[in-house]
DNA sequence: GGGTGGCTCATCCAAAAGGGTGATCGGAAA
DNA sequence: TTTCCGATCACCCTTTTGGATGAGCCACCC
């Protein structure tokens, strides 16, 4: 998002200094000029008048939105880690259980309650299913299982 | 809210004619008058900016998800209950649009992002969304909502 | 012009979930 | 036999989510 106003605010004052020395040239007529100003005002004005609607009462502090953070996507070199959980295994067996409660909405402990295990069972679990489906919360897990075809 | 805009596009416009008449008059020497109207032009553009920015995603002309018209009709008991969210109410245009992200996982922020609005009132829509689904957790409301053929 | 409902936002508090670490145990693989 | 891995569980801490409540604004309808 920031990137986004960052942009257009630098697109918005290229066009401004661009039309300045368009008009030093001579290339440019002066009302010609003065509308290409006044265009770029607004358009600079609107970006920040949405940047800041956007942000009234935001607590701006971390970053929008951007889903697929990759969390472990990056290591190129690739020998380096490797180790913890390599995201394109397979899903154990307690693991596949576990995504089918969690994709019918139960909570950890009653996951834990249908599989006879305890609620910290079911977390470690749970962190390892994430590792593997790559996401981070358990509405995205449910999401991706579903895009992979591992929930009908 | 249309109201403070139109007060401020009314006092914009109102100052973008007295600089046009006081440069007339040589009043206002030209460089001022041109800041004046750069002036104008932003905060002109700051407005549109936000007002656009606000009304992004507040009234959508179609229907990003499928109308479901009464997608609960039963409402086993009584008729008498009626509380502050009937449960066989169908659902509000924004709370369908949050019930579509978070069935892809977003976070209560990141949906806040995506439609503008503040995490508190996504929390709202969401409690209402609860309340209408007859759930406790997002993970149940994507379950339900699925099972009633809200979400494909 | 007064209700109504939708949308917005805030605060406070509690519960759930997430992230990290460390540990034990048993079976399978090297 | 040793190593590795899946499964199990615990502890700590942070973040997210849920629940309750109050409030303001606005469009619409009667």
């Amino acid at each position: 998002m920031l990137l986004r106003y960052g942009f257009l605010l630098g697109l918005t004052l290229s066009l401004l200094a661009w039309a300045e020395s368009a008009l030093q040239l001579g290339w440019l007529p002066a009302p010609w000029y003065a509308a290409v100003l006044g265009a770029s005002f607004l358009l600079l004005g609107w970006q920040l008048g949405a940047w800041a609607q956007q942000h009234r009462t935001r607590h701006p502090v971390s970053d929008p939105l951007s889903l697929q953070e990759s969390p472990i996507t990056q290591n190129p070199g690739g020998l380096l880690i490797e180790k913890l959980v390599d995201p394109a295994a397979p899903l154990s067996d307690r693991e596949r259980e576990v995504l089918h409660y969690l994709a019918e909405g139960l909570s950890n402990r009653q996951i834990g309650d249908h599989l006879f295990i305890s609620e910290n069972t079911v977390k470690t679990h749970l962190q390892n299913l994430y590792a593997k489906l790559e996401v981070q919360r358990r509405t995205q897990a449910v999401a991706r299982a579903r895009d992979l075809g591992l929930i009908p």
